[in-house]
DNA sequence: AGTACCTTGTGAAGGATTTCACAAGCACCC
DNA sequence: GGGTGCTTGTGAAATCCTTCACAAGGTACT
């Protein structure tokens, strides 16, 4: 007798590390998919994701198994899996906080659509940028910020703001009930216990670079 | 007698998050120093960079010992170990390949170059955009890529072209001497050893916050 | 049907990083 | 000038993550 499930093991905690390993392997699987590859091994996976073959049995063996010994794994099979497992079987509503440059072309960005999310609000404080239509949604007032989570219901907020108003953005949106943020201001924000807050920051990426070019002596 | 050196541990080899944490504590430290404080403890700096206090002194202690007992840490002194730590008391020549959206929003980025690194050019491939200004500098053609890097000889190139053409612009940069790049392609790429790359993925990051924002049992 | 070959899934070992806990050092005050 | 209070710097312990190594399971070929 079978069992039905795909995903059997009760998740207990996973690292950050493998999660966004996992994201990777689901970025390669898309390209491998459509290139018209049925199977995968680990070992090639791990050659496209930067890691070994072990790592990514075991990323994988947390939440079940999904290869076939001796073949691999089925490429269409494991990419549903993975959409599974990261959540991205419905989708994600977001807005945007700052219709700036980098908030402007973050909604022009068309992967974000493509990869489960909608961008269903742009706020801006500039009264010259509201009413401005970026890829289909136009942007809107500050105030509307909260009334807006409040009917739209997003889960995820990303700032784009100037770094001195970063705190601020946070506190409006975690206040109106969101949850997960991303931020993409130069500093480093407080958030309560319960809002996962993750930061890309051009500085800090190009300073590890930088300390990578002046201690390039290790072997 | 004393020494003279103010970094004085030979360091071995750092891990990636500590150095991710040390940018992020001189970030902390630029704008607590316009706030006019003179010093700072590691309990400080650790609330402001959302770790410890233990791990703060733990990660100063692989360079040197900055502090004074029972005074805590002199903001702009520690400011200047950290910038040599990480290797900023030089500026870093950076090109960026690709004008599109995100190139030209990073082109215009302002605290590129407050933070010790300069955009000494910027390529595309598209001819409508050849030619055009992007905050003082102008984008250039990209079969200009290989010869630029050569005269003004910068070391780290930014990736800015769509996902199919990332590869490619890396062997090219890679192949004209550059040895530390920045993906913002959403495609994970192969570089040869003694190469850093590190990568911004959009995609990424709002798939591990999905992640968490479904697996919210974790108490 | 059996053999050879390949690749997964996974305990166990090994390494790395974080946390703990405390001695040592410094300033301030009486 | 000795006591008090605070904070650093750091070995040692604990935790977390990665790598190893191999049994188990599957295919293909004879």
């Amino acid at each position: 007798m079978k069992d039905f499930t795909s995903t059997p093991p009760p998740v207990k905690h996973i690292a950050e590390p493998t999660v966004r390993r996992l994201s990777g392997y689901l970025r390669f699987l898309e390209a491998f998919d459509v290139e018209g590859h049925e199977t995968i091994s680990s070992g090639e996976l791990a050659r496209a994701g930067g890691t070994t073959s072990a790592q990514v049995r075991k990323d994988l063996s947390f939440f079940g198994s999904f290869g076939k010994r001796g073949l691999g794994y089925a490429v269409k099979d494991l990419i549903a899996s993975l959409r599974e497992i990261l959540g991205l079987d419905t989708r994600w509503p977001v807005v945007i906080v700052g219709a700036g440059k980098i908030g402007a072309a973050l909604a022009q960005y068309r992967g974000f659509g493509t990869h489960g999310f909608d961008v269903v609000g742009i706020y801006d404080t500039d009264p010259s940028r509201v009413g401005t239509r970026l890829n289909g949604v136009t942007v809107r007032a500050d105030r509307d910020l909260e009334g807006d989570i409040a009917t739209l219901t997003p889960r995820i907020a990303v700032l784009c703001v100037p770094g001195e108003a970063a705190q601020a953005a946070l506190d409006r949106v975690v206040g109106a009930g969101i949850r997960a943020v991303l931020n993409f201001a130069p500093t480093s924000l407080v958030a309560p216990e319960g809002v996962t807050v993750r930061a890309v920051n051009m500085a800090t990426e190009l300073e590890v670079l930088a300390y990578a070019l002046t201690n390039e002596s290790r072997d």
